[in-house]
DNA sequence: GTTCCTGCAAAATTTTTGCATCAGT
DNA sequence: ACTGATGCAAAAATTTTGCAGGAAC
């Protein structure tokens, strides 16, 4: 399975990659150690935590750098941009294959809760059908208290 | 219709009245004039938004009242706070009553458009119960082209 | 009269931009 | 070589905080 998300992961640097390339984009340094960075991670970032983890990493890369390369691969649908309503905006990889997770966060202790939900997916395309909106990207996050904090009585 | 809307926006600001004087908050007149323009609007707006529309009124707020305005009508559970993806939070009013509506972004024209699904809202209640999570809020928003900017061919 | 509310100004945060330099093609 | 990419610093935009005065109860 790790095995599985390292591919997938790989996939999806090498095809962010390409993207940029075909669009006459050259492959810089800090926005390599960004893609690479996402590429690894399990749940979305925020510009503040992928320059610290690439400074501490060695790789440090400027904010602007950071914010620059966050900005473009949004504009070409290769990021999802994520709000979990503390301000600052989060980031992560768009999956070619469909693959596609929401948030639940808890008010309580913080935590983050990615989940897929297949019948949620349908219900949002049917959703684009109806009010007749070409649906480029999706974003649901749920607010609350998660099964540990009081949800799981 | 539109007497049935402004009845529900005054029976809205109302009951946030009555629910933050009985939470010992008193009733100034910049909170207030916040109250009164969310009660009478349709969709959500921003702090920068309410700060313009109290001025043009000729009832200017300090942009730190509106805030923190916001920021109790949030904590007190009375607005619902929006992200658009655009950096600014937006709020708009709970309405007790049940009605709940979720956004629709054009990227192309800039365009918001509010709408309600009743499957997906019986969707999102049972995703609650799925993930053990209590669901105090939730915000869908889809970015996407409307049907005036491509999405109606 | 006490305590919360408000407004102004200052500060903190997050994000964007200008510009000189570096690096990829 | 040409042109996009990068980093630094400065600026802009959004939101928060400190504090003094005023208003609600």
């Amino acid at each position: 399975m790790s095995a599985t998300a390292g591919t997938a992961a790989r996939d999806w640097a090498d095809e962010a990659e390409r993207t940029l390339a075909a669009s006459g984009h050259r492959a810089g340094g800090a926005r390599g150690a960004v893609l690479e960075l996402l590429a690894r991670q399990r749940c979305c970032l925020s510009a503040h935590e992928i320059a610290a983890r690439l400074e501490r990493t060695g790789k440090g890369v400027g904010r602007a750098s950071v914010y620059r390369a966050l900005d473009l691969l949004h504009e070409m649908a290769l990021v999802q941009r994520v709000d979990l309503g503390d301000g600052e905006a989060r980031y992560e990889p768009i999956q070619p294959g469909g693959e596609h997770h929401h948030h639940a966060v808890c008010d309580v202790c913080g935590r983050v809760t990615a989940f897929e939900d297949e019948r949620l997916e349908r219900d949002l395309e049917r959703l684009g059908r109806r009010l007749r909106h070409t649906v480029r990207a999706h974003e649901l996050v749920i607010h609350g208290a998660c099964r540990r904090c009081g949800g799981g009585k």
